[in-house]
DNA sequence: TATCGTTGCGCAAACGATTGAGCAAGCTGA
DNA sequence: TCAGCTTGCTCAATCGTTTGCGCAACGATA
């Protein structure tokens, strides 16, 4: 590739000119004439500025990390969307990363940042824990912010409002005319599962119903997991007449155990999800669920790196504009008369 | 961060030394003592290469690019698995992309090599048709290798056995008993689409059976073009008593509009569609799919890319070990004996 | 006419790592 | 005893950019 050099040189001038008048400098005091030859034969030569040689110099990539626990998780489309629009609108790139990765301890975190692959990152963690070989990274200085977690002495974060979401689809379920609400919830330790049982057990108290300890299962939010919780709630006496599953996933899998099991959705069994996606349209009846702002998300969290990045300021923020909604479909109903 | 310079000071040696020991140079002539002295001083210290600096030096950023249609189909996960598998392996690191960007003119891609940031990518681009405006860059020198789609005058190429792929699932609802199996294919131009076709023929011409040309629909792979695949499918007399899908997420659409017209499956309707996922076994009923073997893919592609870069060969590969697998599941059955 | 401020550039030193060449000390063999 | 080899390092150039400083040339001012 050519270089500035090679720019220079077809230009007639000095290396020094062509960086100035390339990387935009506002006081570059080039002739207009000059000017002109420089981008002329940058353009003749198709000049791109190395980014190694520019960032040994600089100290900056430009790139922002972003991590998620599952990138062919529908949900986190939006969100890298939002991620991406708003990074490249500050001139910043995008590098993704699976949090598989993370798992033995951010060894692959700390090398992005360590190694000046990065500037800085957007990270989050399965279950919203971090591991424990994250903690000293996270209390370093390194400019990253936690999306939809939480650590112990870190600063800097950006969540969803969990808790709105499953007070609204439990909200749902009250006003069908519901009292037995059910709650599929994720591991006990994660942080955002904490946030909807806020939600869950908000709604409920408005509406002054108790419900059994059992109601709440905390099975996850896989598939699987989602298999598993059904068969405990349907195991109980009496049943719920609704269940609110905190994720899309595990709500996929609770349908396809409820058909195996022959309880009928939504004659038997209302299920509503918080979070939205492709799936939750295409399974049988199709999902009704809460819409989440994962793409606000995704903007929020890098204009945070970005400031953390730039001015050093962190801010811990909840994303609730615009607020959740939701999308009713097919799997909810008032519930069955019979006694 | 700390630097050689900060290493070698405080082993009271050169930076020479310093580099050659930490980066595994064979003839490094250092005794053993002062290797242990610059290996403590490193990890006292917690150097890491930089990254640009080593990058600027060796013109190497031992990065390769992995750029798929749609990071978030699960189709991709095993892809990018083997993808990183691989290149962990040799010493690389995979950079992600999306080719929503590819769209514009491939211009993400010149980016990423034309300023150095990635060695080589492979790159599978939607419907693998490449864009209009990637043509210079595949024709350049540039190590691009691409994945499940083909340019003209490019070399350099995986591919998916998926003749073979569309002619087990053919051959199965053959077996079964079905003669009239219809094909719901991809868009006509795609790369991918030719070749299951191929496979769908061979497999109705082995048996000495014919059918109606209006069989093969060419919808595209999405949700929505499953659905419009269908109803046009059920538009026909004699309608099909099988049908064979292209595409998994296709063949989740086909699913949700036969129960949106009554048409039952498998009694009805037998569905086989070629790709296996996660979502194929949460569908009602499950889907009986041809698993296709995208981590070996993922491999082989990053293998072929980095051989390009270091030796420069080049080569077009079709992925046939192990063999596409067939993964019966309900929702294919004999035909409804009705005359 | 000497002085000064401005305009329009070029020079050269970094940034951090790699690597061929060089050089002193110690050892070997004749 | 000394040439010649090996061992164990150091020196310094280099990759492509950025950027503070310097320095001519020129017009304006005193």
């Amino acid at each position: 590739m050519a270089t500035l050099g090679d720019v220079a040189a077809r230009a007639g001038v000095s290396i020094s000119a062509v960086s100035r008048v390339l990387s935009g400098a506002p006081d570059s005091r080039v002739s207009a004439a000059t000017r002109q030859r420089i981008v002329d034969a940058a353009s003749e030569l198709h000049y791109r500025p190395n980014f190694a040689g520019r960032a040994l110099k600089s100290a900056r990539t430009q790139v922002v990390g972003l991590v998620v626990p599952d990138i062919t998780n529908a949900l986190f489309t939006e969100l890298m969307h939002g991620a991406e629009d708003e990074a490249t609108e500050h001139g910043y790139t995008v590098l993704l990363g699976r949090s598989d990765d993370v798992r033995p301890g951010g060894e692959v975190i700390a090398r992005l940042i360590g190694e000046g692959r990065v500037d800085g990152m957007a990270l989050q963690v399965g279950d919203g824990v971090p591991p424990a070989g994250l903690d000293d990274l996270l209390t370093t200085q390194a400019p990253i912010v936690l999306v939809n977690s939480s650590a112990p002495g870190h600063s800097g974060s950006v969540v969803l409002d969990d808790q709105r979401g499953a007070q609204i689809a439990t909200g749902h379920l009250l006003e069908l005319g519901h009292e037995r609400i059910a709650f599929a919830n994720g591991l006990p330790r994660s942080f955002t599962a904490k946030r909807r049982h806020a939600g869950y057990k908000l709604a409920l108290d408005g509406a002054g119903i108790k419900v059994p300890k059992q109601y709440e299962t905390r099975a996850g939010y896989t598939v699987d997991n989602g298999r598993t919780a059904l068969r405990r709630l349907m195991a109980l006496t009496p049943r719920p007449t609704g269940v609110v599953v905190a994720n899309v996933n595990a709500a996929v899998g609770l349908l396809g155990e409820a058909r195996k099991l022959g309880i009928k959705v939504p004659e038997d069994l209302s299920v509503v999800t918080v979070h939205d996606s492709w799936t939750a349209e295409n399974t049988w009846p199709p999902l009704t669920a809460v819409q989440m702002q994962f793409y606000a998300v995704g903007r929020t969290a890098v204009r945070s790196v970005i400031r953390r990045i730039e001015t050093g300021e962190t801010s811990d923020e909840v994303v609730t504009d615009p607020p959740p909604e939701l999308v009713v479909r097919e799997s909810t109903a008032p519930p069955h008369p019979r006694g």
